[in-house]
RNA sequence: GCCCAGAUAGCUCAGUCGGUAGAGCAGAGGACUGAAAAUCCUCGUGUCGCUGGUUCGAUUCCGGCUCUGGGCA
């Protein structure tokens, strides 16, 4: 029997967050990040991390596990994802996946295979100085004699997919246009319930708007400051977040405050709408949107419920009457 | 009241030595399978302020008007 995992996700400032506590307490969940940002420590108001307080006694899973100057990708968070998953089906709960990154989420819900090898830190430099060397287009060249089905595929331009491709060949021997297209055709081994909580695109916007000025009055700035005095620089994985990128410019004097926050805000409005674009090509996720239940929680909550109800093997759903609490 | 400079895409502006126009930003759509809050691709017809004149033809030259800046009184 396929066991229950639900996925909350949405776009960035949807109100994912709040809505996954009182999912969770009413089916008994325990909850998984899959946020790129959350999993650091000292990223806690530029990746609007849950506070202690706010998670009402509900169990989170892969926040504040890693130090800024830590890598981490996909591998790494599928691993530990499953990880998490198993300690929660062994106590009789069920695992609510909760966050924005996409890829992160499907890399745990088709159980997407990736190669064992440790990326090799040295290939992929040469590989990425040879582009910076001969230009973009000479290694997509390179690409498309070993593999060139995913030369087609990949722009010339988008570097680091090329340099991922030609990795890959080199590492496994195999073309990773193969690997893509067998991982493609993957079904979901759990009984899924794949939520997708969004809203209009103005609302969203505004939304985002609204809460970066927020993070600059909780003090983003500061945060930046401390991070930057701790080491963080902006080639780390870490500083490539939404709002620590631009501030960090701002720090070393690269543009004014105004316009950093003014990008922070472009740009965070540009990523919304990328994962939107995302989750429109994701099969079996259930819209829910905001509007069409008079953005009443209770509304949404019930129809999720209800959603939940209809999987397979989650018998184990709490004692669920009518109108949970908030 | 006078003088000067503007008035062109939602915004900031470029341009047409007269043949009805194009960048950046905003916005929209898309890709993505070990950097994913990353990376990459595609999409621009708008009474060229209004109105006369010159001209085969004016957004472009000339006149008047309106509005907006700035200056002088």
């Amino acid at each position: 029997m396929k066991k229950p995992l639900i996925v909350l996700t949405g776009p960035t400032a949807v109100g994912k967050t709040k809505l996954s506590i009182a999912l969770a307490k009413a089916i008994d969940a325990e909850i998984i990040s899959a946020d790129s940002m959350q999993v650091y420590r000292h990223m806690d108001i530029g990746s609007a991390k849950i506070r202690l307080e706010e998670m009402k006694g509900i169990p989170h899973h892969l926040i504040d596990v890693l130090d800024p100057w830590e890598e981490f990708h996909v591998q790494k968070f599928q691993q530990m994802a499953k990880n998490a998953m198993d300690d929660i089906y062994s106590r009789g709960h069920i695992p609510l996946l909760t966050g924005g990154t996409g890829f992160y989420i499907q890399s745990v819900i088709y159980d997407i295979d990736f190669t064992a090898e440790e990326s090799c830190g040295s290939l992929r430099k040469e590989l990425e100085t040879y582009a910076a060397d001969h230009g973009a287009e000479a290694l997509h060249q390179k690409l498309s004699e070993v593999d060139p089905q995913a030369a087609k595929e990949i722009h010339p331009h988008n570097v680091k997919r090329v340099v991922r491709a030609l990795e890959y060949y080199r590492q496994t021997g195999e073309c990773i246009s193969a690997h893509n297209r067998r991982e493609r055709q993957k079904e979901s081994p759990y009984a899924l319930a794949y939520f997708v909580l969004t809203d209009k695109r103005e609302k969203i916007y505004e939304q985002i708007d609204r809460r970066v000025d927020l993070m600059m009055d909780d003090g983003l700035l500061n945060e930046v400051r401390k991070l930057k005095e701790m080491g963080c620089r902006k080639e780390m994985v870490s500083m490539q977040g939404l709002g620590y990128k631009e501030l960090l410019e701002y720090l070393s004097g690269g543009c004014s405050l105004e316009e950093a926050v003014f990008r922070i805000k472009r740009d965070t409005r540009h990523f919304a709408k990328r994962q939107l674009t995302w989750f429109k090509r994701e099969k079996h996720v259930i819209w829910v949107p905001k509007d069409c239940f008079q953005y009443e929680e209770e509304k949404i909550l019930a129809f999720m419920l209800e959603e939940i109800k209809k999987l397979e093997g989650v018998s184990c759903l709490k004692n669920y009457s009518g109108v949970p609490s908030f």
